[in-house]
DNA sequence: TATTGTTATACTCTATAACTATA
DNA sequence: TATAGTTATAGAGTATAACAATA
């Protein structure tokens, strides 16, 4: 086991730094071949979380630079699981909802798709599962900010 | 505020996957020019927590596959960051070690990296810390099983 | 033959800079 | 002029397949 220094702000920032990193990994390398990138995944689960939104305010979502939100929904778009509806009142802006094929996707396939987390999380015992709901407040507050 | 579903497995691996692909991008983007990239920085810091190992142990403390690792460890030497030691026993594999500028990195440059975290952290209350603690080794159970 | 590691190659993720269209 | 979004380009991160060297 890992000799962890976490008492220390610092020591907990590597120790945080190095765990995130490696699940990001493990999270990457889920992904089944016909399936959608994890990338992509998270935009679908946000559309879906929050509703359909413009591009800038889904790339201010996810914390992407819109370059890089305009490449996810052009794959996206290219495999029709979002709709692009242009804005009546301001003509630059296009509305991105999920497709009804992107909402199957969503709740069906995106569920397989996550299956190894799900599973090993359905496998903790309680305590360590009340652990990450408090951990996903924690970090969701340390992105915003 | 995200309505965050997070009482079911499902619900609560969706959410988890969501902020850690965030965190993760976050951590990325903190880069200062002239520095280690997040990648190179992860090998680092394991080669200073464990010390020195072959290329294919740090593979696996990192779960990369073993070409990723050769990219890392190129780049890291050519910056002069670690040492590489033929292993007398056997030829195959070599020992790679911080050497003494990667050492001083990872003392020092390292902290300066992980600025934007470490102040994050120290601005938590201390419960949220404790959280992170908790979340830092139920993470590492989840990467290693 | 099996194992350790590297080279070759390709795809994903992301950013900055420059551009277009609209406001 | 300012804003929303896209295109062009480049670098980081990672994997699989094929190979070389050694065990």
């Amino acid at each position: 086991m890992t000799k962890t220094e976490t008492r220390t702000s610092g020591g907990l920032a590597s120790a945080f730094r190095l765990s995130v990193v490696r699940l990001n990994r493990r999270l990457r390398s889920q992904r089944a071949d016909n399936s959608v990138t994890l990338t992509q995944l998270a935009a679908l689960s946000t559309l879906h979380r929050h509703g359909a939104m413009t591009p800038g305010a889904l790339a201010a979502h996810e914390k992407v630079q819109p370059p890089s939100m305009t490449r996810v929904l052009t794959a996206l778009q290219e495999r029709g699981l979002i709709d692009r509806q242009a804005d009546p009142v301001d003509r630059r802006q296009s509305i991105v909802a999920l497709s009804d094929v992107g909402t199957k996707l969503v709740t069906e396939e995106v569920r397989a798709r996550e299956a190894w987390l799900c599973t090993k999380i359905k496998d903790l015992p309680e305590p360590d599962r009340q652990t990450l709901r408090d951990a996903v407040e924690v970090i969701t507050r340390l992105v915003e900010s």
